[in-house]
DNA sequence: AAAATGAATAATGAATGCAAAATGCAAAGG
DNA sequence: CCTTTGCATTTTGCATTCATTATTCATTTT
């Protein structure tokens, strides 16, 4: 018999958490928002029971913050958040780094290097969002080549709280080049294989993405 | 005016994935049960509408398995997810060391100290239950003197998932000496404020920590 | 007797309804 | 004119209801 693929079967809360994250991460939804039931009822065609689900589920994700009687917002994310977080995100990467040394073969590494090449290239062209797209597939690469499926997991959900915020406002040149400088000297440890360097650069690297952060959010305060 | 604390409100969503969590955690639902919403409703005497609520803030958190149209399961662990699980507790575990040799004062150490005394003393005596408690107790002490609010609930999180295992099978002498040594280490670095040996001891520990929980589930298995 | 079928039963998914709480706003009072 | 109070409206929390999907078990068939 031909192993025809399983018929997908998803509640609408589930269907409505992917929509929902989407939304938040593209920016439709913005930090801040508050989120009126009837009027999302309405928007995706469905009553307030999965919709409920589906908030309660992204609350717990820290997605968004829900207050009793009060209702949902989109979850501001703070200063202070971005300290507590990004460290930890760093040490995610970390591991991610060290557990893909132990186990990428030539051809992980070819991949990663083409990546990062066109990667570069992007940045050298000045084209902004197939750099970020690169960024990303780096970065997600490592973690698929570490094998390590709830850690992947878990640094999805703590970046996704930040992305919410990134997309809004653009880094500096000098920011840019320091991410560069940062991925060239993650792609040297990669390749001596060096876990203990790795283990530094990831941490630092994250400590500069959290400085944009902030900056960025500065910048919203006073635009 | 007085400042009085603030009347605590709850919805019965909020309410029930805490009992939820309990049960779980003592034992009372073990890795595996089916979760019948019916019955559930009449033992807390609720309607299904927010228990279903809780059951998905439970299953976003890994505590259970809900498969569409066919119900909740409480989640079991394999070997695979103790392997995934606890090599990132280490490296959160080891991040909140870092941050705790960074901000401890003498009280903060003493404090630890003592825990880790009585700890040691209660080894000694054999006496399992208060050991286990003031285990507990040092490493969310090091979590709250680490200052990130975040990260030790990450932390408790992923704990949580694997609690519901251990308390079903006894560590061997062996494994406990092996836990008061890791923890000698422990405060040893913590008094030399050394993170870097903290930060390997720490992971190092956990690996020891998920050696204990394979050797359980073994049990499990043949038992 | 074992496997397959189908009807009865029970559980889940989602919508609706209702009571309690919050919000917005106009009128009354300072 | 600004603040406060009370009422109408809106929104949320939860229970109930209805429809759909599993599960169980007796019956049939091989």
């Amino acid at each position: 018999m031909l192993d025809s693929p399983l018929i997908e079967r998803r509640s609408l809360a589930t269907e409505l958490v992917e929509r929902l994250r989407g939304l938040i991460q593209e920016g439709q939804l913005r930090p801040g928002d508050k989120i009126v039931e009837p009027e999302l009822c309405e928007r995706f065609g469905v009553s307030r029971t999965p919709l409920r689900e589906a908030l309660k589920v992204l609350a717990a994700e820290g997605l968004i913050d829900l207050s009793p009687n009060r209702g949902a917002r989109v979850a501001r994310i703070s200063p202070e958040a971005v300290e507590e977080l990004f460290p930890i995100m760093g040490m995610l990467e970390a591991l991610a780094g060290e557990l893909c040394i132990g186990r990428m073969g030539t051809a992980d590494l070819a991949l990663l290097e083409a990546l990062h090449t066109r990667m570069v290239a992007h940045w050298r062209a000045g084209e902004w969002a197939p750099y970020g797209r690169l960024n990303r597939q780096v970065h997600e690469e490592i973690f698929r080549i570490a094998g390590n499926g709830a850690l992947a997991a878990l640094y999805q959900s703590l970046l996704i709280r930040t992305h919410a915020i990134r997309f809004m406002a653009r880094k500096t040149p000098e920011r840019w080049a320091e991410a560069i400088d940062d991925h060239e000297r993650i792609m040297a440890a990669l390749r001596a294989r060096d876990a203990a360097a790795l283990n530094l650069i990831m941490r630092e690297h994250l400590r500069h993405k959290a400085d944009v952060v902030h900056e960025v959010l500065k910048q919203l305060d006073e635009g």
